[in-house]
DNA sequence: ATACGGATTCGACAACTGTCAAACTCGAAT
DNA sequence: ATTCGAGTTTGACAGTTGTCGAATCCGTAT
C-alpha cells in the first residue's frame, strides 16, 4: 500500500545534491531548491517549521500553531500551504482537526547542501 | 566624501541553534535566521552562492560569475548584496576585480538547524 | 436537518522584490 | 588628465508576497 496522501501537492523532484561547497548546482536544481528555501525565508513560516518539526510525536495540530503567532488564522493557513507546496511538511485532516509533520527527505537535502564539504 | 561605509557586513548577530528538530526557534531568532533563508530563496542566489562556495581557492571573482547567467551585471551585483547582507558571503576589492568568499559560521548554523535532530 | 467550530479559500490591497538601463565610482593604464 | 573596464548604485516598473476579513468547506454533535 502506499501512502493515503490526500492533500500533499507536488513537492518539486529534487534530484540533487552534495554539499555546495563540493560542487556548484545547475540552473535547474537551484530553481527547485530555491523553492524550499525560499518557503524558510519568512520569519512566521521559519518558526511554524521550526515547531511542527520539533513536535513531540511527530505531529502537531493546526489549533496548536495557530495561537502562538500574532497574524489571522488565514494568515497561518496560507502560510502553512506554502510549506506544504515546497515539499517540506504534510497534512493530514482527523475529525475536526488537521494535524503537519514534517517531511524530513527535504530538510535532509538542504542541510546536505550548507553542509562543509568535509 | 568619507568613507563609502567600506563593506557594509552587518550579517544578523545570529546566537542560536540547535536542529530544529530539537527544540523549536523563538520567534527572534526566527527573525535572524529568516533572513538567510530568505536570500537563498531566489534561483539566481542560490546558483551564485554555490558557485562562491564552490570556488577552488576559496574565492571567485565577479567577472566569473556575471557571465554565467542571463541577467544583467547589475542584477548580479544587487544579488550579492543580498548575499552580503543576510552574512552569507564576504567581498574584497583587489585591483580592478572583486573577489566573493563564503562565511562557512552561517551556512554551519543554518546546516545544523535543518539536520534530524541525532 | 441544523447549528457549531476548526481550517481553508477568496478577494482585495499595501509592501516588497527582481529586473533593466543609465549614471556613477574606483583603480589601472595609457 | 583622460580614458577604459569592472562593479555598484540609482530610478523606475511590473510582478509577487504577506496580510486581513468574509465566505466557504468539512466533520461533529445536537
Amino acid at each position: 500500500m502506499s501512502k493515503p496522501a490526500a492533500l500533499a501537492l507536488a513537492a518539486p523532484e529534487v534530484p540533487c545534491c552534495s554539499p555546495m561547497a563540493r560542487q556548484s548546482l545547475d540552473s535547474a536544481a537551484a530553481i527547485n531548491l530555491s523553492v524550499a528555501f525560499k518557503a524558510l525565508g519568512d520569519p512566521v513560516r521559519l518558526q511554524l517549521m521550526s515547531m511542527i518539526a520539533s513536535a513531540p510525536g511527530g505531529e502537531i495540530c493546526v489549533c496548536d500553531l495557530t495561537p502562538a503567532f500574532e497574524v489571522s488564522a488565514s494568515t497561518i493557513s496560507h502560510h502553512l500551504k506554502t510549506l506544504r507546496e515546497a515539499g517540506l511538511v504534510d497534512a493530514e485532516r482527523r475529525a475536526s482537526w488537521v494535524y503537519y509533520r514534517p517531511r524530513p527527505e527535504l530538510m535532509g537535502r538542504l542541510a546536505t547542501l550548507l553542509t562543509p564539504g568535509a
